[in-house]
DNA sequence: GGGATGGCATAACGCCGTTATGTTTCATGT
DNA sequence: ACATGAAACATAACGGCGTTATGCCATCCC
């Protein structure tokens, strides 16, 4: 395998077992047996390093929301990929904060303060959010957008989703699943029974997905 | 005016024009004519100098949302807040990382991996998050909780905020007031308008709240 | 007045990211 | 087959960072 291969599986290991101050160039290099060169050789600096391993996080990250089955029932599969989302940000904590620009590695900042729309980890962070706008069209096929395009209410599911996850790992809501029941499952059934035309159909497809 | 005081300032001030990554010991002792031992002899380290600008800003934040008036519509009042909420995180966006955490100046981290219930930064946390317990239990009382605690409520809107702020402050959301208009305000409604018995009535509340 | 205490300056230590320099390795073109 | 140039790498150094050791001095207390 190459260096710049066993850099980045060390990063990652070591970014999911001992945070983000345990990414340092020269422990890294020494993990593997290299220079601290080698670092600057395949991602020029430590940022770089970061950015790649965030784009590995994307790829990650999209693999699992993709992995959600497609039941039929559109509603439900939007609840499952919302508890789909919380799953690997939970599990893969760390990882999730460095993809979101919520954690800085050794003060590294990845996204410039003037961020511009080509940013290749703003498109990641796009592609991402791409698949749960297609979960967003296949519940609107059902007649349920009420005027609002997918896009929108994606995002307003992105938000829930987000935020929910963020102040669980800040620890807020308790330990083990406790925000799930209290929270996040009552959030995603407010926003997808709250509209369309069968509340208490959508509400047995948040359910059903939740008992999974 | 003292040391301390000068040194927390100049923190405060470097934090929100600069980044986190100006908070420096040597640059801030260095500002206010003091020698790099002012950080340590009042505040320990610069992890204790963080932990007194999270502080500081819990008790604006605090300030900021209790500064949203009571009309008499609670449920306006309610989206008249987390607009407020938007607003202070916007115009303060790296305290606001900063005080939850998804901001790691220097890569000090605030609290630790086992965060215990007793963190003082943690329990400010939950002392400004009082504040929107409180406002929702005046909502509750006009009988729109349907069996959820005002707790529970409370903790959804406030994911709702959280999140919605961040990926806003990622520029997420496009330029300027989109998103509050496409993300923001949709998902108030969903919240607050879903239930209780008197739908219409609420959406109004939150329409007039959002054109104030 | 004398001694303890706390604020402060100076200087140093160790670690970090980064870079300069020289060496090795390897693919490529003739 | 051999020369050549680029890429990968090791070593060592530089500057900046947080932090600490040490000593000075003002202040307060008895």
């Amino acid at each position: 395998m190459g260096t710049r291969e066993l850099l980045l599986e060390a990063a990652l290991r070591r970014l999911a077992e001992s945070g983000p101050e345990a990414l340092q160039a020269r422990k890294l290099a020494a993990e593997i047996g290299a220079s601290t060169m080698a670092v600057y050789t395949h991602f020029g600096n430590m940022t770089g390093l970061v950015q790649a391993i965030a784009a590995e996080g994307y790829d990650r990250f999209a693999a699992h929301l993709s992995a959600v089955p497609r039941t039929g029932d559109p509603v439900a599969d939007l609840t499952a990929m919302g508890l789909a989302y919380r799953d690997f940000a939970l599990a893969n904590a760390h990882l999730y904060g460095v993809m979101f620009g919520t954690t800085e590695p050794g003060g590294h900042r990845l996204r410039a303060p003037d961020l511009t729309e080509a940013d290749p980890l703003f498109l990641a962070g796009k592609e991402a959010f791409s698949l749960l706008v297609a979960a967003v069209e296949r519940a609107g096929e059902t007649g349920r957008l009420e005027g609002e395009s997918a896009v929108e209410v994606a995002a307003q599911i992105w938000s829930v989703a987000h935020g929910y996850c963020l102040l669980e790992l800040a620890g807020y809501f308790g330990p083990d699943g406790e925000g799930v029941r209290s929270v996040l499952l009552p959030l995603c059934r407010k926003l997808l029974v709250g509209s369309g035309d069968a509340p208490e159909a959508a509400r047995a497809s948040v359910e059903r997905a939740a008992n999974d």
